[in-house]
DNA sequence: CTGTTAGCGCCTTCAT
DNA sequence: ATGAAGGCGCTAACAG
């Protein structure tokens, strides 16, 4: 391993003016510098993080917690924090939850609390962490969350307007002619999924129609769940004309359910999904979804992290809600007759 | 922040008691052990990771570097290599190079010489990467290759066999009577790439058929890539009956151009993709496809990289090529008349 | 403008 | 079985 210190030793100069250079801190006599740059590429010299970060108290790194990386839904999610992390010259870590709550209470606590990154994201946790992230905000670490709003904490939180989502999509069934609208939510530990229950509910209510319980499954965000519970909503005796899922995974589900049933989407039944990721547009038929400004709630969640971090406790929480809105596919259709 | 130092006064012992208590190393009493823990839990106490690591000279920590995590692609070779390396007691962290050349030669640097990862793991990384590759394998720094073997290298390869892959999607597609396939190529800059459209040649080779190059059309892996190379192969006078698609996501292109076209899968053209990725069995037609072992394949590197950096540099490297397996679905039929 | 010095929090001999 | 002391590689005063 070679140090700083090799660094010194081959340009001439002393340890400290070799750190003076690297961080381009304090003034530094330009030949000096040269020769120090000299060294550094001709020892392919790389600072050791850990001493770095032992001696500044910081990592130049934040995390980011959600429950597994690869879903396609953080796509967007991730590039948005990306580009905010990459412009302020900062590292981004991702850590899978797995939606454990042992997982994410370790991770969250040899994280952030192990000083292994700066501050830490929390994308979409389950309401039941809630314990672990008030135990963590009590030390007053750098957090910021994502949909999700945790009360009482002075902590920056970006979510979408969950429930005028789930309105856009009911009324769109609604004026299309459609009456009986089934509903698949998400896991009821997420808050997401509660929002988007309630504006269904509250969207029907409010067109004076009645909220048959029979109509509303819970289910799980996953394809599968969406798929199981699609068929239960068919096996009905008088099954819904249309469907509200609350996010794609589980409207895709639905949809291969249908086809099984020997229906077709639009014409028999009519699904409306939530989230637009990115296969929504590759799929038959094309899903009209609701779309969430993803990639801009990322970056807003990095940069209200980062500002936390640099301005530490004097830094004024924000909790923004963003607007989202309904893209028109070809997966519904007007009730016919 | 609270330090060894800390828990050692509300234990009444000294810090590198503290130290044998949270490393179990050494006999420690059972009595003191106790105190110790105690006062970790009652002060929340989780060690710095910068100051261990700096002095233990390794992070417990590997990296992952690849295109893009959120990429379905990797789903299930990441859950493979996080499985291996839960199962070890360390961490993973996931670098996006976004197929750039100067980010990826950054990251493996900074992960790498600069200590912040044990070790990395690079999965199937673009060819011209192969100079910085070479440069950091000359520092003898722990490495393993996913769907990519770097010649003279002494270090672990996982590879599958592309070969044969591309062999029995071409058989299959010979079997059923088709003898115009186009072939939609991936990046030629990657090794899965050059190696499947080798199998496509060879095989239509080895069964006496005319290689038709103006049926290859050299594409990117990306769906719209998929979508555009398609629209050309079907504007041909002599239009291809079937497609080998390179990947899963250029299947998908491929197969709404040809809906796009008025035609249909596989009345029309039949298409075989390669991946297998989650998708696949959700889309319509469920795509015929060549499966890898890519949970096995993630398990395989890490572990690998993992005894490579236990035993140092007496490490034995392996080179292993997995066998794929075709997946039959509903993409394909056989030539009418 | 540059070198000297003193830690950052932890682990690991070496004593006891 | 436990404590004292030294140092991992780096940065940040403080001198000069």
């Amino acid at each position: 391993m070679t140090t700083i210190y090799d660094v010194g030793r081959l340009a001439g100069v002393s340890r400290s003016t070799v750190s003076r250079v690297l961080n381009s801190k304090n003034e530094v006599d330009p030949k000096t510098a040269e020769l120090v740059w000299d060294a550094v590429r001709k020892l392919n010299y790389h600072p050791n993080v850990s001493a770095r970060a032992l001696v500044r108290q910081k990592t130049d790194m934040i995390g980011v917690i959600l429950a597994h990386v690869s879903d396609p839904y953080y796509e967007k999610i991730i590039k948005g924090i990306e580009a905010v992390v990459g412009e302020r010259r900062m590292g981004v870590a991702f850590y899978n939850s797995y939606d454990n709550l042992e997982t994410h209470r370790m991770i969250v606590f040899s994280a952030l609390v192990g000083n292994r990154v700066d501050g830490l994201i929390v994308v979409g946790s389950n309401l039941n962490d809630r314990e672990t992230l008030q135990e963590i905000i009590g030390q007053d670490l750098p957090m910021a969350f994502l949909e999700r709003d945790l009360p009482k904490a002075g902590i920056t939180s970006i979510i979408c307007d969950n429930r005028d989502g789930a309105k856009q999509a009911v009324e769109y069934l609604l004026n299309l002619g459609h009456r009986r609208i089934g509903c698949l939510t998400g896991n009821l530990d997420y808050q997401t999924a509660i929002e988007r229950l309630e504006g269904y509910r509250c969207t029907l209510q409010k067109y004076g129609l009645p909220v048959d319980e029979e109509l509303i499954l819970k289910s799980n965000f996953q394809y599968s769940g969406g798929y199981e519970k699609m068929k239960q909503l068919l096996s009905l005796s008088d099954r819904p004309t249309a469907l509200f899922a609350c996010n794609d995974m589980m409207a895709f589900g639905a949809i291969s359910a249908i086809k099984e049933a020997g229906l077709s989407v639009p014409e028999d039944v009519s699904v409306v999904g939530y989230d637009d990721i990115i296969f929504t547009s590759m799929f038959y038929p094309p899903l009209t979804t609701i779309q969430q400004p993803l990639f801009e709630m990322g970056g807003l969640a990095a940069q209200g992290l980062i500002d936390r971090i640099n301005q530490g406790e004097q830094y004024e929480s924000i909790k923004r809600v963003l607007p989202v809105k309904l893209v028109i596919r070809k997966s519904c259709q007007a009730v016919q007759g």
